[in-house]
DNA sequence: ATTTGTTATTTAATCGATTAAGCTTACTTT
DNA sequence: AAAGTAAGCTTAATCGATTAAATAACAAAT
């Protein structure tokens, strides 16, 4: 890099006192530490003239502090968490913290790993999206006492710091919103996953179904293992094969959206007439698609700004009592959703 | 963080020996030092079962490494960038090195910035997506003799590494393609911008209609300030009001499509009967639209690990040639721009 | 018995910033 | 004049790892 770095020693040999009292004016603690007036501005002027930079390396290394934040998320190629990532740098970066981000590929391996990159890195604390079976991975941060904040999903048995979604409530109001516009025949469409989020979205749609007397035949519910084609024709064949064939389709995340809609268009279905359309999570796509796609609106930029004041705050006062923040979602009703029944109103 | 952190010394104590020896042995100079075999031995054991982990900021201090690279990228809430940063950051990992991310939103002030706190924070070297005028920053790096290698754009006036597309070549490619296709009307629409990458789009275009004997009247071509509706709605206006009415168009980056795409279905305009369309960038959105869109495939894997490996291989022999590479694009023809040739001999 | 040579290990300086403790002056107070 | 105290500064230890230089211990050579 540079050649000579510049160190609080030069400042000191300029100004031809002991690097101490450069320290302490640099540092604004002139007044407890009692040094001299004339001598405080020549220090400034001489550090601002040489333009000092402080070394981030040396002062980590005394104060055990990095101010660097570990932002691990699960997927940064998916744009949800490519937003979030960057929500949370900006925040980060306003309470003077940079982030260093990891993708753990909702992989619990190369979850573990980053976070022991992190702890090596000696990053002050953590923001997490975590992935499936990572829960020991977060009941060893508490163990050890590592300040972190769980972004997005959560474990419930946890006792940690969490920013998440009231998922439950919104899988819910997408079923509700459904079938309270005429579609009685709502299939659901997620990740087979023991992770709580997911859980919850399902929770939310079997409750809507529940609550107006409808009951769906198992095929009605499809859990993927991962989001190929194969397994999303398969389980909306069997949607439109079954018994009581399905009008309309919630997708648990805007990717399996994508991959459905790929095939409802292969299969000359119109959309909201043949099958009525909501899903989580906002993406361009959706505003291009020929009929404007209803969706469920997460707002990252809570999500992402609250977590970094959660965490923040912690390392602030790591004696604070733990913070829990469920937010709600919002639907975007559009097109792909509108209602049967006012259509025979007007 | 962790209560009591184990250093070298603890190592030392609990081996009956000096810091000196732990150093050697764990940095695999044993030999060249000549440690004592059954010391060695001891040393190796104490520090797996202590699970001992160095302490990076104090190695950083000492070696003036830091094993971190600063990425700086355009734009993080544009997946193509978002996908390059996680390459990026895969690739480096590879290596050792840890990655911090900056996104300087298109602002010269932010890339400014960006930087600063990087050299503060001892990054070993920097992987840039240049942003509009910001080729000052870059001469600055190059007299600091700071390591970078210039990715996705670059300024060919200034001799830097760097890993760009041969835009020129992609664009006349996509107006031949079109040209060749039948479609003799071809707009443009990009970004009024200083960057080369974007000149050079716009040159390309001009070139293959100029191969072909066309001339284009001024509203052809569109260079927006900002992606907003208006500018594209108005530019759009003019272009099918011309005297020659356009009957294709190429789109500079994927966000100017999908604006463009949104207008196009306002007007109620059929692709690619009324209008075809190729754009450079890809994008879900492209697949799920009624007719999949025409798009010049930019090889991020490519572009992020040549630039991780470009940089990487200068830190570790700055005396390096400068290794400047483009690489070219390839076209991916779907429906958007179907062959009006072809249909009529069939 | 003294010198030379080898091998094995320790000492101490260093990277740059922080900070408790110590040391001079100069000025009050009794 | 002696003692106290405040102001203004310097010294030196510290964070943890690295490494040149010094030292010790012992064998071989003179």
């Amino acid at each position: 890099m540079g050649k000579k770095n510049l160190s609080l020693k030069d400042i000191a040999e300029k100004a031809q006192v002991s690097t101490a009292l450069v320290s302490y004016v640099l540092n604004g603690r002139e007044k407890e530490t009692r040094v001299g007036q004339e001598i405080a501005e020549k220090i400034r002027q001489i550090a601002k003239e040489l333009n000092y930079q402080p070394n981030y390396l040396a002062k980590s290394l005394r104060s055990g502090k990095t101010f660097t934040i570990g932002l691990i998320i699960a997927d940064i190629s998916n744009p949800f968490f490519a937003n979030i990532a960057r929500i949370v740098e900006d925040e980060a970066k306003k309470s003077g913290y940079t982030v260093i981000i990891g993708s753990s590929d909702e992989n619990a391996g190369k979850s573990r790993d980053l976070i022991d990159v992190f702890i090596n890195r000696q990053v002050d604390g953590f923001i997490i999206v975590s992935s499936e079976d990572t829960e020991d991975q977060v009941q060893n941060l508490l163990d050890k006492n590592i300040p972190f904040v769980l972004l997005d999903r959560h474990f419930p048995a946890l006792p940690t710091d969490f920013v998440s979604l009231n998922n439950y409530k919104a899988a819910y109001e997408a079923g509700n919103h459904l079938i309270e516009g005429g579609y009685t025949n709502v299939g659901f469409i997620g990740y087979k996953s023991r992770l709580f989020h997911m859980k919850e979205r399902i929770r939310g749609y079997q409750e809507a179904l529940h609550k107006h007397r409808i009951t769906a035949p198992p095929a009605w519910l499809l859990e993927v293992e991962f989001n190929t084609l194969e397994e999303i024709r398969t389980g909306i064949d069997k949607m439109l094969d079954a018994r009581h064939r399905v009008n309309a389709l919630i997708f648990a995340t805007y990717r399996l959206a994508i991959s459905g809609l790929k095939y409802i268009n292969e299969l000359g279905l119109r959309v909201p007439d043949d099958l009525a359309i909501v899903s989580f999570g906002q993406a361009e796509a959706f505003d291009l698609y020929y009929c404007p796609i209803t969706y469920i609106h997460q707002p990252m930029d809570d999500l992402g700004k609250t977590a970094v004041e959660i965490l923040v705050r912690k390392l602030q006062k790591p004696e604070l009592i733990r913070t829990q923040v469920l937010m709600e979602a919002r639907i975007v009703a559009r097109d792909s959703s509108r209602s049967r029944i006012t259509d025979v109103r007007s």
